[in-house]
DNA sequence: TCGCAAATGAGAACGATTATCATTCGCACT
DNA sequence: AGTGCGAATGATAATCGTTCTCATTTGCGA
């Protein structure tokens, strides 16, 4: 299925921006960005769109359930394609290097710990910051590596 | 050990708007409260304290490991006295109300998928975003329970 | 009690995000 | 293909939580 009918099957009308960053999440550039760096990366390619434009789509895309937000430390929002299953992350505190991790486990004792205290699950978020193992990362670098 | 012991402890000379601070975490009143939520509950007992205190107080009493941070939705940072143990949180999206928990297996596991991927794990955060069984939660009223 | 570095508080500044509103665009209907 | 109109866009102002600035005050050791 072509870009145009995935936004019209999200009850969105196909226009010119809309397409640019859906175009930019499938090419798979980077999986997690956040609203200022899809601002960038099309200003880099030509494909101006404005910045509250960006915001905007990236909220509508949200709720059509196309894009899935994240809210990892730093105060800004990610947002990446929604693949259909939950998954949490491991953030690099170093480099910002992201890598996806599914526990089946740990999910049913999350609806386990919820029901046994009366709780009905919403939403919930397991993000973990850490160092990561890559040979370029800053942290391997650092001269004191506590 | 009283307050000014504490703060000396923890390396910070004893000052009216902090030992104003501590008090209200030890008071009991709210375990997690934002800084705004600190700032007025000050101002409604006539202890003023500058708001931009209290954001410092907040911070400092973060660094010298008395209070705990935590990122909820919704954008801002809430503290809660540190009690040496972590646990987690289970928060109302409709009352906000907060209840903690703590699940040894899911602890494991976290470390264990961070090790598998050569991730040094420097901290991490699991909330669970509910409704709450509290009668008096605005969830219960809600015409459509969906 | 003095002296002074550290702490405070009022308000400006900041970064991320949302609201406003005049202009432009997509699209259903000729 | 041409029109009309409501929806979408984009420049900019506004908002929100938080941090910074700097003149004034305070804690505390000598
Ligand atoms: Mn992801
Ligand atoms: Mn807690
Ligand atoms: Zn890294
Ligand atoms: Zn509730």
């Amino acid at each position: 299925m072509n870009q145009p009918e995935h936004l019209k099957n999200a009850g969105l009308k196909s226009t010119l921006p809309r397409l640019k960053v859906l175009s930019l999440f499938e090419s798979g550039q980077a999986r997690h960005m956040s609203a200022e760096e899809v601002y960038k990366l099309l200003l880099s390619t030509g494909d101006d769109v404005g910045l509250a434009t960006v915001y905007r789509v990236l909220t509508q895309f949200e709720q059509a359930g196309l894009l899935v937000r994240h809210n990892f430390e730093g105060g800004k929002s990610v947002f990446e394609l929604d693949q259909g299953t939950h998954h949490d992350h491991i953030v690099c505190l170093q480099c910002g290097h992201v890598e996806e991790f599914f526990d089946a486990d740990i999910e049913a004792r999350q609806e386990n710990a919820a029901a046994e205290r009366g709780f009905t699950i919403r939403d919930h978020s397991l993000s973990i910051y850490a160092d990561c193992a890559k040979t370029d990362c800053p942290n391997k670098t650092r001269s004191e590596n506590r």
